[in-house]
DNA sequence: AGTAGTGGTATCGCATGGATACCTGGTCTA
DNA sequence: TAGACCAGGTATCCATGCGATACCACTACT
Protein backbone atom coordinates (compact mmCIF):
# COMPACT_ATOMS: atom_id res chain seq x y z
CA UNK A 1 0.00 0.00 0.00
CA UNK A 2 2.77 2.38 0.55
CA UNK A 3 4.29 1.36 -2.65
CA UNK A 4 1.17 2.31 -4.58
CA UNK A 5 0.22 5.42 -2.18
CA UNK A 6 4.01 6.88 -3.28
CA UNK A 7 3.39 6.07 -6.60
CA UNK A 8 0.18 8.08 -6.90
CA UNK A 9 1.77 10.92 -5.11
CA UNK A 10 4.69 10.99 -7.31
CA UNK A 11 2.30 10.84 -10.54
CA UNK A 12 -0.21 13.33 -9.12
CA UNK A 13 2.57 15.82 -8.93
CA UNK A 14 3.99 14.58 -12.34
CA UNK A 15 0.23 14.91 -13.92
CA UNK A 16 -0.28 17.92 -13.21
CA UNK A 17 2.65 19.73 -14.98
CA UNK A 18 2.63 17.41 -17.67
CA UNK A 19 -1.20 18.47 -18.30
CA UNK A 20 0.60 22.00 -18.44
CA UNK A 21 3.12 21.20 -20.41
CA UNK A 22 2.38 18.67 -22.86
CA UNK A 23 -1.13 20.79 -23.76
CA UNK A 24 -1.12 21.07 -27.68
CA UNK A 25 -1.29 24.33 -27.88
CA UNK A 26 1.44 24.96 -24.89
CA UNK A 27 4.04 22.83 -27.15
CA UNK A 28 3.00 24.79 -30.33
CA UNK A 29 3.35 28.25 -28.54
CA UNK A 30 6.65 26.94 -27.66
CA UNK A 31 8.13 25.98 -30.56
CA UNK A 32 6.63 29.56 -31.31
CA UNK A 33 8.74 31.41 -28.82
CA UNK A 34 12.20 29.23 -29.02
CA UNK A 35 12.43 30.98 -32.52
CA UNK A 36 11.92 34.62 -31.13
CA UNK A 37 9.88 36.18 -28.83
CA UNK A 38 6.13 37.39 -30.10
CA UNK A 39 3.48 39.51 -29.97
CA UNK A 40 0.35 38.21 -28.84
CA UNK A 41 -1.14 38.63 -32.19
CA UNK A 42 1.49 37.23 -33.89
CA UNK A 43 0.93 34.01 -32.01
CA UNK A 44 -2.48 34.33 -33.03
CA UNK A 45 -1.76 34.66 -36.87
CA UNK A 46 1.11 32.32 -36.77
CA UNK A 47 -0.68 29.27 -34.99
CA UNK A 48 -4.97 28.43 -35.53
CA UNK A 49 -5.55 28.76 -31.92
CA UNK A 50 -8.72 31.24 -30.29
CA UNK A 51 -7.78 34.28 -28.11
CA UNK A 52 -9.15 32.55 -25.55
CA UNK A 53 -7.20 29.55 -25.83
CA UNK A 54 -3.86 31.36 -26.20
CA UNK A 55 -4.73 34.08 -23.42
CA UNK A 56 -5.17 31.00 -21.01
CA UNK A 57 -1.79 29.28 -22.59
CA UNK A 58 0.21 32.04 -21.94
CA UNK A 59 -0.97 32.87 -18.73
CA UNK A 60 -0.63 28.95 -18.09
CA UNK A 61 3.15 29.01 -18.92
CA UNK A 62 4.19 32.14 -17.53
CA UNK A 63 2.51 30.96 -14.03
CA UNK A 64 4.77 27.81 -14.78
CA UNK A 65 7.71 30.01 -14.92
CA UNK A 66 8.43 29.00 -19.07
CA UNK A 67 7.25 32.00 -20.62
CA UNK A 68 7.62 35.92 -19.88
CA UNK A 69 5.16 38.72 -20.81
CA UNK A 70 7.29 41.89 -20.85
CA UNK A 71 5.28 45.22 -21.91
CA UNK A 72 7.74 47.01 -23.62
CA UNK A 73 5.15 50.05 -24.04
CA UNK A 74 2.29 51.38 -22.15
CA UNK A 75 1.16 53.78 -24.29
CA UNK A 76 -0.08 51.83 -27.12
CA UNK A 77 -0.28 49.17 -25.31
CA UNK A 78 2.32 46.30 -26.51
CA UNK A 79 3.56 43.37 -25.08
CA UNK A 80 6.15 40.79 -25.91
CA UNK A 81 6.31 37.05 -24.87
CA UNK A 82 9.61 35.53 -24.54
CA UNK A 83 10.69 32.15 -23.07
CA UNK A 84 12.08 31.81 -19.96
CA UNK A 85 15.70 29.89 -19.28
CA UNK A 86 13.64 27.26 -17.43
CA UNK A 87 11.34 27.43 -20.96
CA UNK A 88 14.72 26.75 -22.95
CA UNK A 89 15.13 23.70 -20.95
CA UNK A 90 12.28 22.29 -22.42
CA UNK A 91 13.31 22.63 -25.81
CA UNK A 92 15.21 19.34 -26.66
CA UNK A 93 12.43 16.78 -25.09
CA UNK A 94 9.68 19.13 -26.90
CA UNK A 95 11.41 18.92 -30.30
CA UNK A 96 12.32 15.26 -29.26
CA UNK A 97 8.68 14.70 -29.16
CA UNK A 98 7.87 16.90 -32.87
CA UNK A 99 10.30 15.19 -34.46
CA UNK A 100 8.76 11.76 -33.50
CA UNK A 101 5.60 12.71 -34.69
CA UNK A 102 7.16 13.78 -38.14
CA UNK A 103 8.81 11.06 -38.45
CA UNK A 104 6.32 8.43 -37.79
CA UNK A 105 3.20 10.28 -39.40
CA UNK A 106 3.12 7.86 -41.82
CA UNK A 107 3.08 4.73 -39.84
CA UNK A 108 0.70 6.11 -37.61
CA UNK A 109 -1.78 6.63 -40.44
CA UNK A 110 -1.72 3.16 -41.47
CA UNK A 111 -1.79 2.13 -38.38
CA UNK A 112 -5.23 4.19 -37.86
CA UNK A 113 -6.63 3.10 -41.23
CA UNK A 114 -6.06 -0.49 -40.65
CA UNK A 115 -7.95 -0.14 -37.70
CA UNK A 116 -10.73 1.45 -38.57
CA UNK A 117 -10.68 -1.64 -41.47
CA UNK A 118 -10.86 -3.96 -38.93
CA UNK A 119 -13.18 -2.45 -37.14
CA UNK A 120 -15.78 -1.64 -40.07
CA UNK A 121 -15.77 -5.81 -40.73
CA UNK B 1 -0.15 33.06 -47.62
CA UNK B 2 1.06 29.59 -49.15
CA UNK B 3 3.70 29.91 -46.44
CA UNK B 4 1.07 30.08 -43.84
CA UNK B 5 -1.20 27.38 -44.79
CA UNK B 6 1.42 25.12 -45.50
CA UNK B 7 2.50 25.80 -41.94
CA UNK B 8 -1.05 24.98 -40.50
CA UNK B 9 -1.55 22.13 -42.59
CA UNK B 10 1.90 20.77 -40.82
CA UNK B 11 0.59 21.48 -37.66
CA UNK B 12 -2.98 20.10 -38.13
CA UNK B 13 -1.49 16.89 -38.60
CA UNK B 14 0.98 17.39 -35.86
CA UNK B 15 -1.45 18.59 -33.66
CA UNK B 16 -3.81 15.50 -33.90
CA UNK B 17 -0.64 13.05 -33.15
CA UNK B 18 0.56 15.54 -30.64
CA UNK B 19 -3.00 15.06 -28.56
CA UNK B 20 -3.19 11.64 -28.70
CA UNK B 21 0.27 11.05 -27.91
CA UNK B 22 0.74 13.76 -25.15
CA UNK B 23 -2.09 12.95 -23.46
CA UNK B 24 -1.42 12.71 -19.50
CA UNK B 25 -3.42 9.25 -19.59
CA UNK B 26 -1.59 7.76 -22.48
CA UNK B 27 2.25 9.07 -20.97
CA UNK B 28 1.69 7.26 -18.19
CA UNK B 29 -0.19 4.19 -19.42
CA UNK B 30 2.88 4.31 -22.22
CA UNK B 31 4.90 4.24 -19.13
CA UNK B 32 3.81 1.32 -17.31
CA UNK B 33 3.36 -0.88 -20.64
CA UNK B 34 6.91 0.01 -21.44
CA UNK B 35 7.91 -2.06 -17.98
CA UNK B 36 6.25 -5.26 -19.04
CA UNK B 37 2.44 -6.03 -20.83
CA UNK B 38 -0.52 -5.63 -18.53
CA UNK B 39 -3.82 -6.38 -18.06
CA UNK B 40 -6.84 -3.85 -18.16
CA UNK B 41 -7.37 -4.14 -14.62
CA UNK B 42 -4.12 -4.44 -13.54
CA UNK B 43 -3.38 -0.60 -15.17
CA UNK B 44 -6.45 0.28 -13.26
CA UNK B 45 -4.78 -0.32 -10.25
CA UNK B 46 -1.53 0.91 -10.82
CA UNK B 47 -3.11 4.68 -12.00
CA UNK B 48 -5.79 6.56 -10.83
CA UNK B 49 -7.92 6.70 -13.84
CA UNK B 50 -11.32 5.57 -14.50
CA UNK B 51 -11.99 2.97 -15.98
CA UNK B 52 -13.97 4.65 -18.90
CA UNK B 53 -10.59 6.94 -19.56
CA UNK B 54 -8.43 3.66 -19.53
CA UNK B 55 -10.50 2.45 -22.03
CA UNK B 56 -10.97 5.23 -24.39
CA UNK B 57 -7.13 5.65 -23.60
CA UNK B 58 -6.55 1.98 -24.45
CA UNK B 59 -8.61 2.53 -27.65
CA UNK B 60 -6.82 5.26 -28.90
CA UNK B 61 -3.17 3.86 -28.26
CA UNK B 62 -4.04 0.58 -30.13
CA UNK B 63 -5.80 2.71 -33.04
CA UNK B 64 -2.58 4.94 -33.28
CA UNK B 65 -0.80 1.64 -33.69
CA UNK B 66 0.99 2.28 -29.81
CA UNK B 67 -0.31 -0.38 -28.03
CA UNK B 68 -1.46 -4.25 -28.84
CA UNK B 69 -4.58 -5.52 -27.78
CA UNK B 70 -4.10 -9.76 -27.34
CA UNK B 71 -6.74 -11.58 -26.15
CA UNK B 72 -4.63 -14.51 -24.35
CA UNK B 73 -7.79 -16.26 -23.09
CA UNK B 74 -11.11 -17.04 -24.23
CA UNK B 75 -13.28 -18.67 -21.56
CA UNK B 76 -12.11 -16.50 -18.69
CA UNK B 77 -12.35 -13.67 -21.08
CA UNK B 78 -8.53 -12.48 -20.62
CA UNK B 79 -6.86 -9.69 -22.28
CA UNK B 80 -2.99 -8.18 -22.34
CA UNK B 81 -2.27 -4.98 -23.70
CA UNK B 82 1.23 -4.50 -24.79
CA UNK B 83 3.28 -1.72 -26.79
CA UNK B 84 4.25 -2.29 -30.21
CA UNK B 85 7.29 -1.59 -31.91
CA UNK B 86 5.97 2.01 -32.95
CA UNK B 87 5.17 2.43 -29.17
CA UNK B 88 8.71 1.66 -28.09
CA UNK B 89 10.22 4.43 -30.22
CA UNK B 90 7.88 6.88 -28.16
CA UNK B 91 9.44 5.72 -24.89
CA UNK B 92 12.56 7.60 -24.93
CA UNK B 93 11.31 11.17 -26.02
CA UNK B 94 8.56 10.36 -23.35
CA UNK B 95 11.19 9.57 -20.66
CA UNK B 96 13.10 12.59 -21.29
CA UNK B 97 9.65 14.79 -20.93
CA UNK B 98 8.85 13.45 -17.69
CA UNK B 99 12.91 13.23 -16.43
CA UNK B 100 12.19 17.11 -17.55
CA UNK B 101 9.61 16.76 -15.34
CA UNK B 102 10.91 15.61 -12.48
CA UNK B 103 13.86 17.59 -12.45
CA UNK B 104 12.35 21.35 -12.69
CA UNK B 105 9.40 20.26 -10.34
CA UNK B 106 11.08 22.07 -7.60
CA UNK B 107 11.59 25.18 -10.04
CA UNK B 108 7.94 25.25 -11.09
CA UNK B 109 6.78 24.79 -7.80
CA UNK B 110 8.65 28.16 -6.69
CA UNK B 111 7.92 30.38 -10.12
CA UNK B 112 3.94 29.30 -9.46
CA UNK B 113 4.63 30.62 -5.94
CA UNK B 114 5.82 33.40 -6.94
CA UNK B 115 3.28 34.53 -9.72
CA UNK B 116 0.36 33.77 -7.18
CA UNK B 117 1.83 36.07 -4.81
CA UNK B 118 2.44 38.63 -7.62
CA UNK B 119 -1.53 38.55 -8.65
CA UNK B 120 -2.56 38.40 -5.15
CA UNK B 121 -1.17 41.71 -4.82
C1' DA C 1 -25.81 -20.19 -3.92
C1' DG C 2 -23.06 -16.22 -3.01
C1' DT C 3 -19.12 -13.39 -3.61
C1' DA C 4 -15.41 -11.63 -6.14
C1' DG C 5 -12.74 -10.76 -10.41
C1' DT C 6 -12.50 -9.88 -15.52
C1' DG C 7 -13.38 -6.56 -19.34
C1' DG C 8 -16.14 -3.85 -20.49
C1' DT C 9 -20.85 -0.31 -21.87
C1' DA C 10 -24.37 3.37 -20.46
C1' DT C 11 -25.70 7.46 -18.29
C1' DC C 12 -25.26 11.73 -15.78
C1' DG C 13 -23.29 16.12 -14.46
C1' DC C 14 -19.56 19.28 -14.26
C1' DA C 15 -15.46 21.50 -16.11
C1' DT C 16 -12.65 22.57 -20.11
C1' DG C 17 -12.13 24.57 -24.69
C1' DG C 18 -13.74 26.63 -29.08
C1' DA C 19 -16.44 30.15 -31.51
C1' DT C 20 -18.15 34.49 -31.32
C1' DA C 21 -19.05 39.00 -29.80
C1' DC C 22 -17.68 42.77 -27.53
C1' DC C 23 -14.58 46.25 -25.11
C1' DT C 24 -10.92 49.72 -24.04
C1' DG C 25 -7.62 52.07 -25.65
C1' DG C 26 -4.20 54.00 -29.32
C1' DT C 27 -2.74 55.23 -34.37
C1' DC C 28 -3.43 56.63 -38.90
C1' DT C 29 -5.64 58.78 -42.62
C1' DA C 30 -8.80 61.70 -44.91
C1' DT D 1 -12.57 65.15 -36.03
C1' DA D 2 -14.76 61.06 -37.82
C1' DG D 3 -13.92 56.39 -39.54
C1' DA D 4 -11.21 52.44 -40.05
C1' DC D 5 -7.82 49.67 -38.07
C1' DC D 6 -4.60 47.86 -34.85
C1' DA D 7 -3.40 46.10 -29.99
C1' DG D 8 -4.60 42.91 -26.02
C1' DG D 9 -7.69 41.35 -23.93
C1' DT D 10 -12.86 39.89 -21.24
C1' DA D 11 -17.61 37.89 -21.48
C1' DT D 12 -20.82 34.71 -23.12
C1' DC D 13 -22.65 30.68 -25.15
C1' DC D 14 -22.38 26.07 -26.43
C1' DA D 15 -20.35 21.47 -27.55
C1' DT D 16 -17.33 18.14 -26.16
C1' DG D 17 -14.51 15.47 -22.66
C1' DC D 18 -13.88 13.38 -18.48
C1' DG D 19 -14.83 11.53 -13.84
C1' DA D 20 -18.14 9.21 -10.96
C1' DT D 21 -21.42 5.84 -10.81
C1' DA D 22 -24.20 2.09 -12.11
C1' DC D 23 -24.80 -1.82 -14.61
C1' DC D 24 -23.79 -6.14 -17.50
C1' DA D 25 -22.16 -10.86 -19.03
C1' DC D 26 -19.16 -14.19 -17.94
C1' DT D 27 -16.00 -17.12 -14.94
C1' DA D 28 -13.91 -18.84 -10.71
C1' DC D 29 -13.76 -19.87 -6.03
C1' DT D 30 -15.81 -21.63 -1.70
Amino acid sequence: MAETAERLDITAARREVLGQVLDTWSVLVLEELCESPRRFNELRRLLPVTQKSLTATLRRLERTGIVERIVISDRPVAIEYRITRLGKTLRDPIDAILAWVEQHLDEIDRARARFDDEAAT
